[in-house]
DNA sequence: CACTGCTCTGCAATCGATTGCAAACAAATT
DNA sequence: AATTTGTTTGCAATCGATTGCAGAGCAGTG
């Protein structure tokens, strides 16, 4: 019985080298730093490569290396088309230092801190990309060697990780005085979940600015659904009690309220004026095209991706990243009338 | 010098073992087969994990183990909220049965092919999922070991890969069938990239039933954009030459289509019936609310899951499973008036 | 008491690529 | 000719976990 490399099914360094007559150091040099290797060698290296069809096994360049070339995103949600363009544009950016982005969904609920556990891990990836403001931690005995965390859009409460956010209660401030300066004095706001980050910034902005007009609240968490059920809750209301305005925490909310309210005949701007939050693209290809508050997505993606790669390449970098808001003024904000 | 375990940073399973008093096998044994050591021992070596935080090395055990635990979802675009459900199904799936589902970006135009190549390995995922009909797959000189793939939602022309995927051409009978009982003669089509298989399977839907009645052919690529500008081209159409009826190869370009009519005036379902295809969330959403052909994206992806499973198993699978198409009868169609 | 049959544990090889070190050789300098 | 300098290359150790095999320990049996 012939124990030596049968037909392995897949070729090796090994196997690479004796074919090319070297040994597997050159053909390794070959193939990671060839201007080492001299000239005719390299070639018949090279040849050799083609010649097996060889691939590197990532097994073992990690583990030998101790790094994986790989960012993982941590997105408590893959369902949601928001990240969408925020993954988009860490992926290329990443791509271009030579860095492979993997996304993986906590799976809010059950194994939501499970996910973050697993993946923190040094022999998985080399930096982790939070955008999950819900997980906790893992506990850390040993304290060290953990691959570098940031976050991006949301945070963790408590934890002084570096991130890139929207300055979110600039961006309900913006919003807000929109609305007040075009005469309203009564305005609804569409919340995310109470424990959410970024619906507790955006709170303080709406209260930063809310001065002497008064405020109601409407539950919500972001989706669609609960911009429905803020309609019939709109609806529910005695029309005297029925804010003309409302500042919804997120797009999705703004454009199922905006529908919901039509479909009972009340009109957007004319009835009711309406701000969304997070400038979804779809909010911009309806009748009326939705106003709203900017967040430049592919940007903070972008400027996740260099903070992930600052911090692996072991650079200081910024605690926190503030990302300007604006305003998109469309069609569905004005002054109330009657 | 102190040559041996200089505080390693993280403990290795020798650290372990050294603190219980027994081999690295023991300790390997205690994480991955418990009932095979004796009660005692188990104690030990377990008290011993928790008091040094031990974490398993992934790339080692990648390694000696031959397998990875993952299996990567490649998608053509991350941008594409399409995507969500179906990564979400496949996500929960694969998780039930211990695998970690990655997402990866084949970042289509450049680096398509590219992508594939990297994560097509055994040494990086254990199957891949492939929801991009477009890549073409690595040249495999070796013909053998690489991981099981299989499509869902798209496949590749010309390769005999196992998948999931729609019944488009039905889906678009059904679409079509509903816009002629209606009593529809002229129906105008926005159709996606004419590469696309989604494109090509729909459209020999729509041909099967399309009979005497008239077809006008709007291009369009399933973006929001693509269903604006076929809007545009639409009005910018004599009167006569209008369809009135349309039906579009994505919800998104259904949506903006809508909307760009409406904004000229031209309503919905009164002037023009449209109906979509794919069910995104917003449609639903909207007033009025998008009729449109329904694919039931998470049962897609949990398919998907359990195919690649069984591959990664060995056992042999069907070499298509088709899901079956339902008609969202919503507000979007009508007869034709006047 | 010797032997069989278990259960439990450790030894050592293995997965495949990388890299510090030094050998081998060529070229350049004195 | 001897020595230095520099370039290429191979050897062997290493990354950390897993597992086949065999040995140790122990109880039960004839």
């Amino acid at each position: 019985m012939d124990k030596r490399t049968p037909p392995p099914g897949r070729a090796r360094l090994s196997d690479v080298a004796r074919l090319a007559g070297v040994s597997a150091s050159t053909v390794s040099r070959v193939l990671s730093n060839p201007a080492m290797v001299a000239e005719p060698t390299r070639e018949a290296v090279i040849a050799a490569v083609s010649a097996t069809g060889y691939r590197m096994n990532h097994a073992a360049r990690n583990l030998r290396k101790q790094r994986t070339g790989t960012v993982v995103a941590l997105v408590p949600n893959l369902g949601n088309p928001f990240f969408a363009k925020i993954l988009d544009g860490m992926g290329r950016e990443l791509a271009g230092a030579g860095y492979d982005l993997l996304v993986a969904d906590t799976l809010e609920g059950e194994g939501r801190d499970t996910a973050l556990q697993r993946f923190m891990d040094p022999s998985r990836a080399d930096g982790i990309i939070l955008l999950d403001g819900l997980v906790t931690m893992p506990d850390d005995p040993t304290g060290c060697d953990l691959p570098p965390v940031i976050t991006a859009c949301e945070w963790v409460e408590g934890l002084a990780l570096p991130g890139v956010m929207l300055d979110n209660q600039e961006g309900a401030r913006i919003a807000m005085r929109h609305l007040l300066q075009l005469g309203h004095a009564h305005i609804g706001v569409i919340g995310g979940p109470p424990a959410n980050v970024l619906h507790q910034a955006r709170l303080r902005g709406v209260r930063d600015v809310v001065g002497a007009s008064r405020l109601t609240m409407f539950p919500g968490d972001f989706t669609l659904q609960a911009g429905q059920d803020a309609a019939r809750m709109w609806l529910d209301l005695p029309v005297g009690d029925r804010p003309r305005a409302i500042f919804a925490f997120s797009d999705e909310m703004a454009c199922a309220f905006m529908a919901g309210l039509l479909r009972a005949g009340i009109h957007t701007p004319r009835d009711v004026s309406i701000i969304g939050f997070d400038d979804i693209e779809m909010g911009s290809h309806l009748t009326p095209a939705l106003t709203t508050i900017r967040q430049p997505k592919r940007d903070i993606g972008r400027q996740a991706a260099q903070l992930i790669l600052n911090r692996i390449a072991g650079r200081d970098i910024m605690p926190v990243t503030l990302v300007q808001p604006r305003l998109m003024l469309r069609e569905t904000t004005a002054a109330p009338t009657g």
